[in-house]
DNA sequence: CGCTGACCCTGACGGC
DNA sequence: TGCCGTCAGGGTCAGC
């Protein structure tokens, strides 16, 4: 269930397992993803290596000498570092084998998620149009609220365009606004400066945070069983609707825009 | 250009 | 126990 935090911390799972090592075979058993998987996929990634495992967004990028894998978990996807030999299950799409006998494995029962191969990531239609990370210094108060000029739509909304700010999903974005104290239907042209500053650290809190409280179950990639530690996170809006406030102790109220939740405390967020 | 809703798919859960 | 409706963390796209 993976937003920016799961990602991050599949990607700190992953890397020094797969890191520096050689594809054997990427073996593919069901293209229908997202975006059905490129057939010459396995022949050209036979015998590579991979160099680097890093993020953008909430893509995991995958360098190897004949090009960058773009993996997306979607909304239910997870890589994990099974014992070789173990049975795949009926959602576990493709396997990266490596030399070392290390498996990678892809598991997404909703098949929302992708695999891609490219050789200039910055230029993929997936990620080309994408606005900066969240964690980056550059994204600052200063950015969101020049960023947010004259737009009249809520601030929520804004901060889930990828192309303003990149791998902020709905459960995030409703933390780091209650962090922030600001409602999330106030339009984004009518923030101060002051307060897309407590916005943009709110944000790179809540993110840390959860990607730290991700790291202490990082061991749990090698064996499969284990999903990343999302749940371990304290939330202290999101999915609570009627729940007491942590700050104030009104009760959380859950609202309905374009099909998704937003919650938020009405006392709390202005 | 900006916004809305439909859509890709499966699984979990609550009500009856 | 089982069936059915609803909802879910993402992201693109057509249409207005």
């Amino acid at each position: 269930m993976p937003e920016l935090p799961e990602v991050e911390t599949t990607r700190r799972g992953i890397e020094p397992h797969v890191s520096g090592q050689r594809i054997e075979r990427l073996l593919i058993r069901n293209r229908r993803l997202r975006w059905p998987v490129a057939r010459d996929l396995s022949r050209r990634m036979a015998g590579q290596m991979i160099e680097a495992v890093e993020r953008r967004a909430k893509y995991l990028l995958l360098r190897t000498s004949a090009g960058t894998l773009i993996v997306h978990l979607g909304m239910s996807g997870s890589l994990r570092l099974p014992r070789a030999g173990t049975t795949p299950g009926p959602h576990d799409h493709w396997d990266l084998q490596l030399a070392s006998g290390r498996l990678l494995r892809y598991t997404d029962p909703r098949r929302f998620g992708s695999l891609h191969l490219t050789r200039r990531p910055e230029a993929h239609f997936l990620l080309k149009n994408l606005g900066p990370e969240p964690l980056d210094p550059n994204t600052d108060g200063r950015y969101l609220f020049q960023a947010g000029r004259d737009r009249r739509a809520p601030v929520k909304h804004f901060l889930m365009d990828g192309r303003i700010i990149a791998g902020l999903g709905n459960i995030y974005v409703c933390e780091a606004l209650f962090e922030a104290g600001l409602h999330p239907f106030r339009a984004a042209g009518r923030i101060s400066k002051a307060r897309y500053e407590r916005l943009a650290q709110a944000i790179k809190q809540v993110l840390q945070d959860a990607i730290e409280a991700g790291g202490t179950t990082l061991r749990d990639f090698l064996h499969s069983e284990g999903e990343p530690g999302y749940f371990s996170q304290q939330l202290a809006v999101y999915g609570r609707d009627g729940l007491p406030c942590p700050r104030c102790g009104t009760a959380v109220r859950r609202a309905t825009r374009g099909q998704r939740g937003t919650w938020y405390c009405p006392r709390c967020q202005r």
